[in-house]
RNA sequence: CGGGACGUGGCGCAGCUUGGUAGCGCGCAUCGUUCGGGACGAUGAGGUCGCCGGUUCAAAUCCGGCCGUCCCGACCA
């Protein structure tokens, strides 16, 4: 491509509304333009560093066995209803109104329509299957952000596959391990495999790719020593046991003046550290109200209480709510003799002794509660929040909590789908058995966002070769010389024929506007062909990512560059 | 959805308090001088001041409503 034609429209200044800095790298780039909020328009260099991330996906699925397929985006509303999920996640959901009155949506995801399409197969000899499409997917998310990474209109690869049983879920599951490994290695992202929340898909295993940056938004609990990661979601970890000491023999109610916190009653004449409360919430979880009971220093794990009680919707109780339950205002409150509501106890409670909590009563707590004795605990399950520096569950060394972006995701689903829409097979024996799913998807222009936020400096983004959108460019420094022009049109169409991915700078700028804009756009390797140059017989090449320079003869110019591309790509 | 900010040529911004001919930088076009790290001069093109309504002789500016965008939070396969 001649740059002179080419539509780059990079931008000297960086954009105002531009936040994290692949939002702003590839705005000033000119790969990218927004049209509305989350939604933008991919351009020319934009689209072809997608079109190499969809090639490298589509190797390695292939490589799996995937077979390619398109389903539609645009959704009869009722097949989302039948497997309730135009219910949970009505929210992001686009819907509208065809000419017939009924009504459709806007694939956020494609479980419903694969599964439908599987219903299909009818006898375990035609198991397993692998079916992927990359396709757009619409998500009316109620606040895109940061440029690519968090948008309401972006491109997927998912993938879904059928099995007989869980033993051939696992290995299709195994295999998307791998495969997503291979890519991100090839995309040049690092990404770290992390135990994950299955959310609202109610399947068995999760695992998402989390790519470290501070523009992402998940938080993922990582062991330096042992490589353990989960999203904090999910995550765990161990902690050093608590000796109480001996308390009364029934707890005692004394007044809290003023006590509203966990932090005001530690410092409490009479009260007790953090660690010695227990801290009282009221949460509605699907309009049922529930006292969820943690140690006061510890952060409820919203998460996990969804995932644990089973829970679609979770919110905490309004201050009307929680006076009605129990008589008292958020500051003061406790389980203690409380009857009726659910209590769910988060398990660093167990067995603790003489702890102290509210009374139920403003400004009033309770001393010597034994939480074995004294609250009527309804489940036991890990409600926490893992902090960084507490031990890894599995090695016990601190573990630290990462921010970072998550790449791709891999579910297994079992048999909630095949289930819900008819999908299943006879199996060997004559019997009808639901097909066993798993779903597997990476957004594309996510990943692209997520490399440049690993691959870039002060002056711009920094390709990996594997998806420049150039490889190479020629920086032609005097457009005007007839030598520079003979040279570098030569060494142009020489790199095209020996399939180097090449972008001539013959625009009449000066050479500064030219290197900058280079750098900005992040091209790999620049040669740099001038009249000082060759005047000694040699171009100049410019490695991206070191800034490295190294003169080559100009007859050498072709086979060395085409070579260290071929060798880095 | 709650809180905050913003909306003026392609991009970045000033002007609004105190109403009176719409400005600056970059970019763009033409010409000249320049030319290996974002040149200089001259001339020029380009704007429903987000939209609707109100006040006023007169509104980018004051008032009301709406729309849009960004940031924080909530939310989020």
């Amino acid at each position: 491509m001649r740059w002179s034609q080419a539509f780059i429209p990079t931008l000297r200044d960086d954009p105002a509304d531009a936040d994290a800095v692949s939002h702003r790298l590839l705005v000033r780039g000119g790969y990218i333009r927004q049209l509305m909020a989350g939604v933008y328009s991919v351009l020319p260099l934009g689209f072809r560093v997608r079109a190499k991330i969809i090639r490298i996906i589509r190797e390695e699925i292939d490589a799996i066995g995937g077979q390619e397929l398109l389903l539609p985006a645009l959704h009869p509303r009722e097949i989302w209803e039948r497997t309730g999920r135009f219910e949970s996640m009505g929210e992001i959901l686009f819907t509208l109104d065809d000419l017939r009155g009924g009504d459709a949506v806007l694939g956020p995801t494609h479980e419903e329509i694969f599964t439908s399409l599987a219903t299909e197969i009818t006898s375990y000899r035609h198991l397993p299957q692998l079916w992927y499409q990359i396709q757009t997917k619409f998500r009316d998310e109620a606040r895109p952000k940061s440029g690519l990474l968090r948008v309401r209109e972006f491109t997927m690869k998912d993938s879904y596959s059928f099995d007989l049983d869980d033993a051939g879920l696992d290995l299709q599951f195994d295999r998307h391990f791998a495969a997503y490994s291979n890519i991100f290695r090839r995309i040049g992202v690092t990404a770290i495999p992390v135990e994950a929340s299955s959310g609202a898909m109610g399947g068995t295993d999760s695992i998402e790719f989390i790519v470290p940056s501070p523009a992402g938004e998940d938080d993922v609990a990582h062991c330096p020593a042992c490589d353990y990661a989960a999203n904090v979601e999910r995550a765990t970890s161990t902690l050093p046991r608590i000796e109480d000491p001996v308390g009364p023999a029934q707890p005692e109610r004394f007044p809290t003046p003023g006590v509203r916190t966990i932090a005001d009653l530690a410092a409490f004449e009479g009260g007790a550290a953090g660690d010695r409360q227990i801290k009282t919430l009221v949460y509605v979880l699907d309009g049922e109200p529930v006292l969820v009971l943690l140690r006061g220093d510890h952060e409820l794990q919203e998460q996990k209480l969804l995932d644990e009680t089973g829970t679609v919707e979770a919110r905490s109780g309004h201050p009307e709510e929680i006076r009605e339950l129990l008589g008292a205002d958020a500051g003061s409150l406790g389980a203690v003799g409380v009857e009726g509501p659910r209590i769910l106890a988060d398990l660093q409670l167990a067995e603790r002794t003489n702890m102290v909590t509210g009374a139920n009563i403003d400004e009033h707590h309770l001393r010597g509660v034994d939480v074995g004795r004294d609250i009527a605990v309804s489940e036991w399950m890990d409600l926490r929040t893992v902090v960084a520096g507490e031990g890894c569950p599995v090695c016990g060394e601190p573990l630290e909590v990462l921010r970072g972006i998550e790449a791709g995701h891999i579910f297994k689903l079992g048999t909630k789908f095949s289930e819900a829409l008819g999908a299943t097979v006879l199996d060997a024996d004559g019997v009808s058995v639901p097909l066993v799913m798993g779903s597997y998807g990476i957004g594309v222009e996510r990943n692209l966002a997520a490399a440049v936020e690993m691959n870039h400096d002060d002056r711009g983004i920094v390709w990996p070769v594997s998806i420049a959108p150039y490889e190479v460019v020629i920086t032609v420094v005097k457009p005007d010389d007839d030598d520079t022009v003979t040279v570098a049109d030569r060494l142009y169409e020489d790199l095209l024929a020996a399939d180097v991915d090449v972008l001539i700078d013959d625009r009449a700028e000066r050479p500064g506007v030219k290197f900058t804009d280079a750098e900005l756009i992040g091209v790999p390797y620049r040669v740099t062909v001038g009249p000082r140059g060759l005047a000694d017989g040699v171009v100049e090449l410019t490695v991206r990512r070191t800034g490295e320079r190294s003169e080559l003869a100009v007859e050498d110019a072709q086979d060395v560059v085409a070579n260290l591309v071929r060798s880095s790509r």
